[in-house]
DNA sequence: CTGAAAGCGCTTACAG
DNA sequence: CTGAAAGCGCTTACAG
C-alpha cells in the first residue's frame, strides 16, 4: 500500500539503487537523473521507510530518555520538564528523535534501560537518576551502552561515564555566603536528603560557606528531608519543634522553601524581616510567592542539551575519546526573601 | 557483532525459523526443542533485534507524541507535564513506546506531524495543540494516520478524529456557582483566550452560570490573556484599572489566579474576605499560596491516559470503528481563595 | 554515472 | 513439529 523505492524505480524507470543514491543526494548521480527521479517522488508522494533504513545503516537516530519514578511525586518537579525540553531540543538538532520511557519502580527503570540497551531501537540513552546509591546502570554500563546521566554519579563511576550536573556545592556555598553577607549568622538547612546527591552538595557548600565565616555549626538546624517527600511543611516544623533559634533558612528545593515561608508566616515569623528564606531551583511560581523567594536558577534546560552534547559525541566518535561531562553554571536569583 | 537469530539457531543445531518460533511462544514448538532454543538464548545472551522485527511486522509499537511550542512559556504549565506522564504510563501498559517531538514553530508541528504521519516508525501520534484555528493536522489526517488530540478540536473535526477533553464548560459553570453560593455577585473572568478551545469554554461555562442566575453581565469584568503570557499580573492589574467594583475572580489558570492574588494583596484588597479567587489546573504550588488556591483539578494525567487508549483502540480495530472520544471528569477543589 | 546482487535480522506461509 | 525459501524496504560494495 506504502509507495516503495520499488515502485519508484519502475516508475521512474531506474533501478532502486539510483533511486537510493539520490534520496542520498549522491554526487554519482548525474542532474538528469536526479531531477526525473525527484519528480515522480513528488508526484507519489513517497517518503522513505526510516525502519527499513535504520536495519540496513545500523543506526536509528533514536536515544533513549528514562523517566525515574513516573508514579512518584519526584516526577512532578517542573525541574524534569525544563530537563526533557532541553534534550528534546538539543536532540532535534543533533538530528536525533527521543524515545521515552518511564518508570514506576526501580526494577523497571533497570528493566527500560536493558530495552534501551537491547532492543536495537535506541542507540544511547540519558538516565535522570541521581541517587548515590544507585547501581541500576552498572549492568548496562559494561555492555558498552552509551550513556549520559543528569546528575553526577557516585564517585566510582565519575571518569568511567558521561555526566552532566549543575555545581550544587559552589551553588550552596554561594547562597550560603548571600545570607552571611545579609548579616545571618544562624542558618538552617532543611531538606538534606543523603542519598540524593544534588541535596548533599548543596548542602556541602552550605557548611563549607559557614566553616569559612568562622561560624559554630549545630547540627541541629539541619532537617532532613526527602526530595517532594509530599507535605514539605512537616520539615520546618520539625525545625522550629526544636527549639534552637535561626535568622536564616536555606531549603535544598523551592518546594520546601515555599512550605517554610507559609509554615513561619503561620507562626507570626516575618520573612525576611525575622528569617532570610531561599531554596534551589526557581520553580515557575516562586516569583509570585509573597514575598518572591530567592532561589538558585540551575538551569535544567541547558543540563538537558549539555547531556545531548555528551551522548552525541559519543555516539559520532565511536569509542575514540573517553567519557566527559559537562558543569552548567548556576545563577544566584535574588528576590525579596533573602 | 551482536548476536543474531543465525548465531542461536546454529548453536542450538536448529534453523532460524524454530529460534523465532520459539521466541514467539509458538505452541507448535516441542518443549524439547523449545528448552534447548532457550537455554541457549540465555548463554549468549540474545536479545532480538526490534528495528528487524518491525520491518517484516510491519508494525512498531512506537506512537508518537508531540510537544507543542517546545520554546514557548505555555509548554513549562505543569498541566503537560502530568498529561505526558499520563500518556507515558499508559503506553508502557498498552505495550507501546513514545516517541517524543518538540516543535518551536508551527510550522516544525507541521513537519513532526509529517514525519510521523510517513516515517514509518510511529503507527499514530498524540497531539496536544487546542488551538481553535489550528489547521496542522488537517494535511495529516486524510493519509489515515490514526491520531488523538487532547483538547477538543474546532467543531468541524469534532466527529473526525479521535480527542479527549475535560468538561471545561461544565467545571467552569460549577466553579462559578460556587461563587454565586457564596455570595458573589460581581464576579470578574480574566484570562480568555479567544483562540484557545479551554480558555473559551471555561469562560461560557462562567456566563452559563451568571445567566441562569439571572445577573447582569458586565463585559469590563471580562479580561482577555493567552494562557502562559508571561507576567499573568497585568491582566488583573487591567481588571482594576477599568474601575469597575467585584467581589469574585474567576482565573482561566491558577498562574493567572495566584498573580491575581498578588496583585489584589499589594493593592490591601483582602482574600478571600473582598474577593473570592479561583483558577483551573490544580498546580502543585496552588495549595501553598497564602490563601491556599480554589481550583479545578482536570486530571491531566488521566487525560493522558485516555487520550492513549483512544489510539490504542483505532490501532487495533484498524478502522472498523470510527473515532470517537473521552470526557474526563473535573474535581472542584475548595481551599481559602474561595 | 547506473545496474545487479547481496545483505541488514527478522517472520511467515508453504511443504513435509 | 521443523525446515527451506521468500520477503519486509532499504543500502552499498562490486562491476561495468
Amino acid at each position: 500500500m506504502r509507495v516503495t523505492i520499488q515502485d519508484i524505480a519502475k516508475a521512474a524507470s531506474v533501478t532502486p539503487s539510483t533511486v537510493s543514491r539520490v534520496i542520498a543526494g549522491s554526487p554519482l548521480i548525474s542532474a538528469k537523473t536526479s531531477q526525473k527521479v525527484r519528480k515522480v517522488m513528488r508526484e507519489m508522494d513517497y517518503h522513505p521507510n526510516i525502519i527499513a533504513r535504520s536495519l540496513v545503516r545500523r543506526s536509528t537516530n533514536i536515544i533513549g530518555v528514562l523517566l525515574p519514578g513516573a508514579s512518584e511525586r519526584v516526577f512532578q518537579h517542573p525541574f524534569f520538564f525544563e530537563l526533557l525540553r532541553g534534550i528534546t531540543m538539543q536532540a532535534q538538532l543533533c538530528g536525533y528523535s527521543i524515545l521515552l520511557s518511564g518508570a514506576g519502580s526501580e526494577e523497571e527503570e533497570r528493566n527500560r534501560l536493558h530495552d534501551f540497551a537491547n532492543g536495537g531501537v535506541t542507540e544511547g540513552a540519558i538516565l535522570m537518576i541521581s541517587r548515590t546509591d544507585s547501581t541500576d546502570w552498572e549492568s548496562v554500563y559494561p555492555a558498552q551502552f552509551p550513556l549520559a546521566m543528569v546528575g553526577r554519579p557516585a564517585d566510582a563511576w565519575k571518569d568511567r561515564i558521561n555526566w552532566v550536573d549543575s555545581d550544587n556545592l559552589e551553588a550552596g556555598y554561594r547562597l550560603a555566603g548571600h545570607f552571611l553577607a545579609k548579616g545571618r549568622r544562624h542558618i538552617a538547612f532543611v531538606g538534606l536528603a543523603p542519598n540524593i546527591v544534588v541535596t548533599k552538595d548543596r548542602y556541602e557548600g552550605y557548611r563549607k560557606a559557614l566553616g569559612e565565616a568562622g561560624l559554630p555549626f549545630d547540627e541541629r538546624l539541619v532537617v532532613d528531608g526527602q526530595f517532594m517527600g509530599g507535605d514539605e511543611r512537616v520539615l520546618t516544623e520539625e525545625l522550629l519543634r526544636c527549639g534552637v533559634p535561626f535568622d536564616g533558612l536555606i531549603a535544598a528545593d523551592d518546594f520546601q522553601a515555599l512550605a517554610a515561608m507559609d509554615v513561619l508566616a503561620k507562626q507570626g515569623v516575618r520573612v525576611p524581616q525575622d528569617v532570610s528564606v531561599a531554596g534551589f531551583n526557581n520553580v515557575p511560581l516562586s516569583e509570585y510567592y509573597r514575598p518572591p523567594l530567592t532561589t538558585v536558577d540551575v538551569n535544567a534546560c541547558a543540563l538537558g542539551e549539555e547531556a545531548v552534547r555528551l551522548l552525541y559525541r559519543q555516539l559520532q566518535e565511536k569509542d575514540r575519546s573517553g567519557p566527559s561531562h559537562t558543569i552548567v553554571p548556576t545563577r544566584l536569583v535574588v528576590r525579596a526573601s533573602a
